[in-house]
RNA sequence: GGCCCGGUGGUCAAGCGGCUAAGACACCGCCCUUUCACGGCGGUAACACGGGUUCGAUUCCCGUCCGGGUCACCA
């Protein structure tokens, strides 16, 4: 028996990708994959005063650049479309009809003034509608209606007992019908809200597993109480933990924007690599069974499964993401390397033809997030001003005294290179340290401090020397001697 | 505030009645080394608390405390 899985994820188009829209995604997508089903995406737009224009896009393009392919959406069709809720409008209205004449919710005439005042004037926190309409006599109802009064439709909660469900992270769930309130299923403007437009969508779309954020722990009674008055198959529920942020005073909350960058397109402009976000939040909230820690997308979907998925809500450690993103970074070939961080390349260089794979190669092992990169190299387009306490560093034994002679050493053994690459310059500093009996280091540090004229550079004197070129190595070198008496 | 959920090192997390309580990030130290990194080795650091159940609880139950979520014509 092959009932196809069938996860669906349902954004609404705000404009950027959240990381915790981004998590449940690729959660909905590993769940559907590696159980062999599909993955559905469907836009919820029933909200017409937060549309964003463009917003749709974003979501094709993250969910792209994520890997996170769809099978069936609104830009490659399906057998369940349309998949764009503003394009299903008229499909909602007839089921909550029906759920009038089943008794199971009603017409509610009341104003929005009137529910704001409900609201203002209690001092209960809590507080919510009065059901004012729910026993509306059918007559005053019909009235209402003749007379084109403004309606929302509301679900008819249960006064007593409890409703019962099981999730498939938290088990098993209770709460008393008491708590639930008449929600609204249809609003003024005829469009449906986010929970009831959801229930019909995912049963009308065939949907097995609703995957989403705990947050929607606490509603899905009222989602069940719909089920059941259709007499539907209800879905098994995977609730996954939140995703927190430290917050300036020390405490955690749902991770937003006020934590920083918190949105894929803010990562990615932050300099992490695609993949390395996808294996980061892959594991908030998931563990394999083994020890793992990285993955591909595709190794994702054979070790996924739902019982690593974990209860507890887990904070976004940056510290953590910036070593992913290293681990994929070294991970790359030069080649691959050099392509990403072009952009940066050109930033610090604009068109100063240097060779970018020997950039690429001194800087890969230490780069951790691409955007670090052009204050890397910037000495190479231009030399920053520098103060010649540089050159004394106690380690490599070099002095104010000694580094003069040092340099001009190493200025004449260079000048004396028939060839200038990197093994020419290496064999030639390394050549000077033994003929003048001093460490490795005391030979070339007065070299890579008039080059570069930073204590920290990418790479060693050889490398620099070797990217800038005799003639510019040269200048400086002889810039440093200056320096120096 | 009501309701719901959660509680293993600073962070992510293994563990699912018996372990010296893994591992990773971060941090610290040492080594390597032409700087910084990278890499290698080592280290500091945790079962929120109180009751039960049990021969035995981090693991099961209850309470307390703490944390989070949710109570919209937003999703």
């Amino acid at each position: 028996m092959s009932t196809n899985v069938r996860t669906r994820f349902a954004p609404s188009p705000t404009g950027f990708m959240h990381v915790g829209n981004l998590r449940t995604a690729l959660y909905e997508y590993l769940v559907a994959k590696s159980l062999g089903g599909t993955f559905v995406l469907r836009i919820e737009d029933t909200d017409q005063e937060r549309k964003v224009e463009g917003a749709v896009d974003i979501i094709y393009n993250t969910m792209r650049r994520a890997g996170l392919i769809h099978d069936e959406g609104p830009d490659i069709g399906g057998d369940y479309g349309p998949y764009v809720q503003s394009e299903r409008k008229d499909m909602y209205l007839p089921y909550a009809k029906k759920l009038i004449e089943k008794g199971q919710a009603y017409y509610c005439f009341c104003t929005k003034e009137r529910l704001d005042m409900l609201r203002e004037s209690s001092d209960e926190p809590g507080a919510g509608y009065d059901r004012h309409c729910r026993d509306l006599p059918a007559e005053e109802v019909q009235r209402n209606l003749d007379a084109g009064m403004p309606y929302v439709i509301r679900q008819k909660m249960p006064l007593e007992g409890s409703t019962t469900f099981e999730d498939a992270v938290y088990g098993s769930i209770t709460v008393e019908n008491s708590e639930l309130q008449d929600q609204i299923l249809i609003k003024a403007d005829g469009f449906p809200t986010y929970n009831f437009a959801n229930v019909i969508d995912d049963h009308t779309m065939n949907i097995t597993h609703v995957v989403r954020g705990s947050e929607y722990l606490s509603s899905t009674p009222k989602y069940n109480l719909l089920y059941e008055a259709f007499g539907w198959k209800i879905p098994t529920y995977i609730h996954l933990p939140l995703i927190m942020g430290k917050n300036d005073d020390g405490t955690v909350s749902k991770l937003s924007k006020r934590h920083g960058a918190t949105s894929f397109e803010d990562l990615v402009a932050a300099g992490y690599l695609p993949e390395a976000i996808i294996n980061y939040i892959a594991l908030l909230g998931w563990a394999p069974k083994d020890n793992r820690e990285m993955f591909t997308l595709q190794e994702l979907v054979e070790s996924f499964s739902i019982d690593g998925i974990s209860k507890s809500p887990a904070v976004f450690d940056y510290d953590k993401l910036d070593w992913f993103n290293s681990e994929y970074i070294k991970a790359m070939t030069v080649e691959a390397f050099a392509a990403a961080a072009e952009p940066y390349f050109r930033k610090a260089l604009g068109d100063m033809q240097l060779d970018r794979i020997k950039l690429a190669s001194i800087l890969q092992q230490r780069t951790v997030r691409l955007t670090e990169i052009p204050e890397k190299i910037a000495f190479f387009a231009e030399q920053p001003e520098y103060d010649a306490s540089l050159f004394v560093n106690k380690k490599s034994k070099t002095t104010l005294e000694n580094s003069p002679s040092l340099l001009k050493e190493g200025i004449n053994a260079l000048e004396a290179l028939e060839k200038w690459d990197h093994d020419s310059i290496h064999d030639c500093l390394i050549g000077l340290a033994v003929e003048l009996g001093v460490k490795n280091g005391t030979a070339m540090w007065p070299v890579r401090i008039a080059a570069s004229g930073m204590s920290v550079t990418p790479g060693g004197a050889v490398e620099i020397l070797d990217i800038l070129g005799r003639e510019e190595s040269l200048r400086r070198l002889y810039k440093g001697l200056e320096k120096l008496s």
